[in-house]
Formats: C-alpha cells, sequence, structure tokens
RNA sequence: GCCGGAGUGGCGGAAUUGGCAGACGCCCAAGAUUUAAAAUCUUGUGGCCCGAUAGGGCCGUGCCGGUUCAAAUCCGGCCUCCGGCACCA
C-alpha cells in the first residue's frame, strides 16, 4: 500500500506553494475583467451553483473543466470573463432552513460563505467582484422587472386551471419539474389541483425553441433531442365533424388524416367542455355523469399508465364523419387527454392499436381503409391494428393512392371544402411560475377592489420579501401572514390593496443571470444593451445534463422575450454548450443518504489542489459518467511529484555531444496533440495522458544522458506550460524554478514546429493478407518502388512468400499488406 | 413503442475520412536501491498454445452474418445497458 498519507514529508511541498499561487493571482486581478474591452473576447460560464449544502468531487468537476478552459483562453490572449453566482432562492435552502430552524436567508449565505471556500481551495478562479446572489434584492428587483416586461407583452397570464400540486412540499410545480408523476424534488406523487395561477407563455414561442435549434451546432445532440421531445411538435389536421341533431361542431386532432374514412367512433376526454351540454337530455345521464367524475377523479399516474385500463361510455349523440357524412357514435374515455389536441379524438380501429383495443371490447365497428401491400386485410379476423403504410381503400375518390400521399391530398381537400384546417399541436405547455412557499422573489402585482390586477410600476421594484414571516409551508403562501407585505396601496387609483403573496419559480431566477454578469452593479437596470451585446451569446456554457430541459429551455425562452423587446440583440444565449458526467461513488451517484460523498476537503489536505484537478480531468472523457478511484488519485499524485522532481534531475542533465532531436520531436509532437485535444474540445483525459509520454521519455532520456541540454530544457518548459491550466499551482512553482517570471498565465501557449513533429524514420507495418507479419523501416516519403524492394527482401516476407504472383497494397507512410492469392 | 447514446484486458480508458487493437493511468509481478520496509528508478503485464532461450503460432473490441487486400470503425439482422419521450390521437 501506498503511504503517502502517512509520510511526515510530503511527495512536493503542495501545502506551501499552492496557497500562495492563490493569493498572487487574486491580487493581480487575473480574473478580473473589463467588460468596455471585449476586441478578443471570451465568455466562459459554468452553470451558478445552488447554495444548499458543501460541495463533493463530484461539483467539482464543472468549476474545474470551466477553470481549465478560461486559463487555456488566457493563455491564448483572450480577454476571459469567467464569473461566478449563486441560485440561492428556492425549494431545498428553504426545506433544510425549516429542518435546522434557522432562517433560509442566514443558511443560505452562511453555505455559500462554505462554497466559496472550497471553490478557492480548488484553485478555481473566478472574475468575483461580478458574484451575484439571486436571493438578494439588488438581483431580484430585475427577475420582478421581466416578469412586468412579460406582463407587458401578454407572455405572462393568471389562469384558473388544473395544476400539478406537491403534498410534501406545499407547492404548485411546472410541468417540467414533474417526473414519471412526481415531484421533481421530493419524488412525492403529484396531485392535480384546481388553482388560479400565474404561467408565462412559452407554448407562443415553442416553434422557434423548437426550429432555432438548428442554429446551434456546438449543443450536444443529447440535449437538443431532448428538448425536442419535451416540445413534443406534432403535424396533423383539426377536423370538424357536425354533431347530428345539433347545429354544432366537435372538432378533433390528428395525425392520420389518410385514415379518416375508417373513422368508426370519436371519443371525448372526460373534462370536455362540450360535454355536458350534449348529455343533458341522455336517458342514462346520471349514470355518465358518474363515469365522468369518476374519470375527472382517477390520479394522473394510474390514468396516463401505457397499462391502464381503457374506459370508455357511450354518451347517446352521434357525429357525422365529414368525408362520407356517415352518423358515428360519440363515445366519453379516461384515456383522452384534455391538455393535448383538441380533447376529442377520431378513433379508427383498424389503424390505431388503442382504438383498436377499445373496438374490440365495446364491440364498436373496424373498417380498413389502408391496405397491406403483401396481403389483404380483413377486419373480421385482425389480430391488431395495421400501423404501417400501404394503399388506400374505401375511401371514396382517394382509392389507389399510397397513403403518404393522400394524407397531403386529404388535408387539402378538407381546407377547399372547409371541413378540416391543416394544425400543428405542442406537447410543451405554458410555464407555470407561482409557487406557495416563502424563498422567492415576490411577484409585483397587486390586487385592487377597484382596478383589478395592477402591475407595479418599475420604480416600486423591488418588492421585497419580508424578512420576519413565519416561512413553514402550509399549502399557501406563507408572505399572507404578513399585514406589512399583504396591505399596500394601489398605484392607480391609491385606494387599498393587497398584494400577490405567491412567489416566483427558482428557475426564473436562473434564466437570465448570464445578462447580469455584465453589469452586476447597475442600479437602473438590469444590464447595460451595448455591454450585454458585446459579450454574448456566452461562448461556452458548462453545466449538468439534468438542465437539459428545464434552465436550458427556460433561458432560451426567456432570451428571446427580451430580444423580441428589443432588450438585447441575440436571440439564443450560449452559443455552445458542454455537459460534463456525473461522479459516480461505488456505482451510484453521490448524495448524502447513500454515504457515498467523496468531501473534496481532505483530498486537498493529503494531496493538494492540484492532484484533485488533475485526478478529475484524467478521470475518463468529461462528458461521460465516472467512477471515483481513490487509486487513481494517487496514481495523478505520483505523477505531479514525478514532474516536480523531473526539473531537479533535468538541470545537470545532457551531454554536449546529442543534437537532442529525438526528445525536440517528441516535445514538439505533443504540443500537436494536446492543442488538438484542446481544440477539437474538452480531450483532457489524452492531453494529460500525451504529457504524461513525455514526461516519461524526459525522464529517459536525462537518465541515459542521451539527449542535450537544450532539448532537455524546452521540453521541461513544455511539460509546465501544457500542464499549466490543469495544475496552475504546480505549473507556477514550477515555471519560478526554470528561472521564468510569474505568471504563466501572462505565457502565450506553446506552438509547435511543423518540421519537428514528421518522423524522420517510419516503422511501416507489413501484412500478409491481412495480418501483421513483419515492419520494416524506411524514410518518409520512399517511393512504392523502393519501398516495394525492401518489403519482398525481408526475411521474415520471404519466409510467408512462395513463389507465387502477388500483390502488394501500398497506403504511403502507413502500411503495405501483401496479398497471396489462394 | 419512438428517439438519442453506449458496449474494447483484472479496472478507468486509447485508437473513427477503414490501415500495427489495447496509448496513458490503476492493479499486479520482478529487478535495482535499502540493515529492512515505504518511497523512488527500471522492466514486464489481453487470452491460449509451441519453444530451454531467442523467437513463433492461433484467438480476440456485446452476438450472428456481409462488404473489403484490410473492419473496434462501414452495411444488414439481433442482444444488453444508460438517458429522454410516451394512452400525444
Amino acid at each position: 500500500m501506498l503511504q503517502y498519507g502517512n509520510m511526515k514529508e510530503k511527495a512536493y511541498p503542495f501545502d506551501k506553494i499552492e496557497p500562495k499561487w492563490r493569493k498572487y493571482w487574486n491580487k493581480n486581478k487575473f480574473f478580473e475583467v473589463n467588460v468596455k474591452n471585449f476586441a478578443k473576447k471570451y465568455y466562459c460560464l459554468v452553470m451558478f451553483p445552488y447554495p444548499s449544502a458543501a460541495l463533493h468531487v463530484g461539483h467539482g468537476r464543472n468549476y474545474i473543466i470551466g477553470d481549465v478552459v478560461a486559463r487555456y483562453k488566457m493563455m491564448h490572449g483572450f480577454n476571459v470573463l469567467t464569473p461566478i453566482g449563486w441560485d440561492a432562492f428556492g425549494l431545498p435552502a428553504e426545506n433544510a432552513a425549516i429542518k435546522n430552524n434557522i432562517h433560509p436567508k442566514k443558511s443560505t449565505l452562511d453555505n455559500i460563505k462554505t462554497m466559496k471556500r472550497q471553490i478557492d481551495s480548488w484553485g478555481v478562479c473566478y472574475d468575483w467582484p461580478r458574484e451575484v446572489t439571486s436571493c438578494l434584492p439588488d438581483y431580484y428587483k430585475w427577475t420582478q422587472w421581466i416578469f412586468l416586461k412579460l406582463l407587458e407583452k401578454g407572455l405572462a397570464y393568471k389562469k384558473k386551471a388544473f395544476v400539478n400540486w406537491c403534498p410534501s412540499c406545499n407547492t404548485t410545480l411546472a410541468n417540467e419539474q414533474v417526473i414519471d408523476g412526481k415531484c421533481e424534488r421530493c419524488e412525492t406523487p403529484v396531485k392535480q389541483k384546481d388553482l388560479e395561477q400565474w404561467f408565462f407563455r412559452i407554448t407562443d414561442y415553442a416553434d422557434k425553441l423548437l426550429n432555432d435549434m438548428n442554429g446551434l451546432p456546438g449543443w450536444p445532440e443529447r440535449v437538443k433531442v431532448m428538448q425536442k421531445n419535451w416540445i413534443g411538435r406534432s403535424t396533423g389536421v383539426n377536423i370538424h365533424f357536425p354533431i347530428a341533431d345539433s347545429d354544432k361542431m366537435l372538432t378533433c386532432f390528428t395525425t392520420r388524416v389518410d385514415t379518416i374514412f375508417g373513422a368508426t367512433y370519436m371519443v371525448l376526454a372526460p373534462e370536455h367542455p362540450g360535454l355536458e351540454a350534449l348529455i343533458k337530455d341522455a336517458k342514462n345521464k346520471s349514470e355518465i355523469f358518474k363515469f365522468i367524475e369518476e374519470a375527472k377523479n382517477e390520479s394522473r399516474i394510474k390514468r396516463s399508465a401505457v397499462d391502464a385500463e381503457k374506459k370508455g361510455m357511450f354518451t347517446g349523440r352521434y357525429v357525422i364523419n365529414p368525408v362520407n357524412n356517415r352518423k358515428i357514435p360519440l363515445w366519453v374515455a379516461n384515456y383522452v387527454l384534455m391538455e393535448y389536441g383538441t380533447g376529442a379524438v377520431m378513433a379508427v380501429p383498424a389503424h390505431d392499436q388503442r382504438d383498436f383495443e377499445f373496438a374490440g371490447k365495446h364491440n364498436l365497428p373496424i373498417e380498413v381503409v389502408i391496405d397491406d401491400p403483401k396481403f389483404s386485410l380483413d377486419a373480421e379476423i385482425m389480430k391488431q391494428a395495421y400501423v404501417k403504410n400501404g394503399v388506400m381503400v374505401n375511401s371514396g375518390q382517394f382509392n389507389g393512392m399510397p397513403n403518404r400521399e393522400a394524407m397531403e391530398r386529404i388535408a387539402g381537400f378538407m381546407e377547399k371544402e372547409k371541413i378540416g384546417k391543416r394544425s400543428v399541436h405542442y406537447r410543451l405547455r405554458d410555464w407555470l411560475i407561482s409557487r406557495q412557499r416563502y424563498w422567492g422573489a415576490p411577484i409585483p402585482v397587486i390586487y385592487c377592489d377597484k382596478c383589478g390586477v395592477v402591475p407595479l410600476p418599475e420604480k416600486a421594484l423591488p418588492v421585497l420579501l419580508p424578512e420576519k414571516v413565519k416561512f413553514k409551508p402550509r399549502g399557501e403562501s406563507p408572505l399572507k401572514d404578513s399585514k406589512e407585505f399583504v396591505n399596500t396601496r394601489c398605484p392607480k387609483c391609491k385606494g387599498s390593496a393587497h398584494r400577490e403573496t405567491d412567489t416566483m419559480d427558482t428557475f426564473v431566477d436562473s434564466s437570465w443571470y448570464y445578462l447580469r454578469y455584465i453589469s452586476p452593479k447597475s442600479k437602473s437596470k438590469p444590464f447595460d444593451k451595448r455591454d450585454v451585446d458585446k459579450w454574448l451569446p456566452v461562448d461556452q456554457y458548462i453545466g449538468g445534463v439534468e438542465h437539459a430541459i428545464l434552465h436550458l429551455l427556460y433561458s432560451r425562452f426567456i432570451t428571446k422575450v427580451l430580444h423580441d423587446s428589443g432588450f438585447i440583440g441575440f436571440d439564443e444565449p450560449f452559443r455552445n454548450l458542454f455537459t460534463q458526467g456525473m461522479i459516480i461513488k461505488n456505482g451510484a451517484k453521490m448524495s448524502k443518504s447513500k454515504g457515498n460523498v467523496v468531501s473534496p476537503d481532505e483530498l486537498i489536505k493529503k494531496y493538494g489542489a492540484d492532484t484533485v484537478r488533475l485526478y478529475t480531468l484524467f478521470i475518463g472523457p468529461p462528458e461521460k459518467d465516472a467512477e471515483w478511484s481513490d487509486r487513481g488519485v494517487e496514481g495523478a499524485y505520483r505523477f505531479l511529484a514525478r514532474v516536480w522532481r523531473m526539473v531537479e534531475i533535468t538541470s545537470n542533465s545532457g551531454l554536449p555531444g546529442n543534437d537532442g532531436k529525438a526528445l525536440r520531436r517528441k516535445t514538439h509532437r505533443t504540443i500537436k496533440k494536446v492543442t488538438g485535444d484542446m481544440e477539437k474540445g474538452f480531450g483532457f483525459n489524452t492531453a494529460i495522458a500525451s504529457v504524461m509520454e513525455l514526461v516519461n521519455e524526459i525522464y529517459a532520456a536525462s537518465l541515459k544522458k542521451e539527449t542535450s541540454k537544450s532539448a532537455l530544457k524546452e521540453a521541461v518548459k513544455t511539460v509546465v506550460l501544457l500542464l499549466s491550466p490543469f495544475v496552475p499551482h504546480l505549473a507556477e512553482e514550477l515555471w519560478g524554478k526554470l528561472g521564468e517570471k510569474p505568471s504563466i498565465l501572462k505565457q502565450a501557449w506553446p506552438s509547435y514546429d511543423k518540421g519537428l513533429v514528421v518522423e524522420e524514420i517510419l516503422t511501416i507495418p507489413i501484412q500478409i493478407n491481412g495480418k501483421l507479419r513483419s515492419k520494416i523501416d524506411v524514410p518518409p516519403g520512399i517511393s512504392d518502388e523502393a519501398l516495394k524492394e525492401k518489403v519482398l527482401a525481408d526475411e521474415k516476407v520471404k519466409k510467408y512468400l512462395g513463389d507465387v504472383t502477388l500483390k502488394l497494397i501500398i497506403i504511403p507512410n502507413r502500411l503495405v499488406n501483401i496479398v497471396i492469392p489462394k
């Protein structure tokens, strides 16, 4: 076993050098940027943390990656903006505060202190004077301002609706915060509650949010796909069905208008608003009502489960299929959702599996209208719906057409005859932003008996969150208790009024913070348009994939709204996005409850920050999840100690007679490899591996004295420069030891000599029938003829070659394959 | 069910316009050093087999097939795992 931890002496004095350099960077303000200087700007942003508890090494991955990118860009002469802040409002902080009986403001600010210390101890540097804290009035004033801007635009509205309610958190939730029918925070099954709530009209931007992803090549495919799924665009036709014995219509949405001739019944959602009037004269009215009430009261998870029982009932009414005037029965069923489409569905049992099952159970007719080109379908003996493409049958004038073509024709026909209209529907719902909780930004409107809902004027902002409140949640906003807060005057008529007591979803706070960093101190506006337009979009955004939908979709939405209102000149906030993988311990995500949290504090004490950084970067491709290994950390430490000793070992090595070319080649190839890995993006693990190779070579050359002094010096300096974004403290210290002036941050990234990266002698593998049989050394650029001669003269090759005609495949500078015909 | 990603030694992982599979690190073993150990330095390290050694052979990138002089990589058909969506009409 390795005994580093018990040693009296450290393998290298990281405990001395690390605090020294952190102080130095801080004092010299290397990470503080002047936003007016945007000539060669680079905005490097990490998702701002939630100050709920101490950080673990998994969190560190995010900050370390960001720090490496910032330092690397700085060495390329970029003016790098790398800010940080705190997503400080919200449930976890509040819940912890309740549990420990401490005011959330205090616990949040305490947590921030701890996290600041930890971030600093990693050697991760930020532009600290730009720090923002979303729970402080100078920030949330502008969150409230954004709400007012949306309200002005008609993009914030209040409506009574069935909303997601978490009985444990005692608040409503946005659709995006409900995962498998459960609260994303506490996993309590979510209930439906009929409440009047504030929404943001994100659905107005559904198309833009979807289409504009085409302009984001710097985003990971998986994130774009997730957003695409979430938005859930489907195109089809809204078809109007006249109701029999009535002058009214029912409209349904379908994506399969080609199956319209096979519609043999129609089904309404239990919540359908027209339902009550339709059944008021039914004989079994009370029975139908009972069914509807039961269906409505079914829990959402139960009702939306794929294998849930499909229950339905005939309403006694009929509708007319507008393409063939056939009278078809109207049903109500639990599987039709009011939230999607029109809440009415045309049922085509022959070509929809769900309808097929329902028709079978309730004895409804099945009519084939798309035939299988391979063998004719027969409704009598079908075992399942035919959902593939085929040829139109029983469909009047459209018979004989391929169904895909008929789809377009029928849609056109319906629009001409005014019986239907092409239509687009989305899965995306409007964003519910009201929360019945204490720890959030108050919604800046008041209710006046005379004037109704009145938005507060900008000069009345911020609406301060009162501090002396019993903040324990109980189903209504705790702010209702504060008479001082609630009772106010109407800004319009000056009459008595009361304030909105709900607070905003935390995701509103985090949907615009990247703009505030540009003008964090501005008292007169949320941000300076000129500066923001220079610095955004963010050049590189880095964060966890868990925000693929929530935060990233909301931020894009808010950016688009601000753009359309003329407040900013760009409509996508993040040009490049990198989502790092999770760090796993013992096969599971690190969490307090599982007891597998690896704290950076002890590790940094034992091995130093540079070791923790290096291991975090070397653990694997940063976009993938990775298992934390204590052995791996020791390996990283051993390597850094080896680099430390390298400077001593090489200082008096090298032979005057040696030209050092071999080492110089390796040095320059390493510069090329590391630069390539960094430029292609986030290839830290392979970049570090290639520096390790160079270090191994330096040791070998130095110990055998098979190189020159100058080549060694160049190699050693290169190692220090290439490692400096990864292990900045060690790099600064060694840079000084090599007789150079600090800071290494001000050094240019090394460039390589093209002449030195090409090989002097190439080792060419020789295959015979695709199997490796020999290798020969040749000069690069050797002619095919000369190469062939050399290959055929090779002893090993000769063994395999009989007296046969053969063919040589020559891939210049790479490989030779000899083909012997069988 | 639909969509996206992945599957390579004992382990983390390298290698992609098809061209030496296993870089680098971990683990493990041996040697040097040491009174001894740790640390350090050096060497070895995919599996099976032939060989005293030098050396050589066969197999091998989830599975089955195909294309090709040549496949981890391309094509067809599967399997497994991870993630997203899903009674969405």
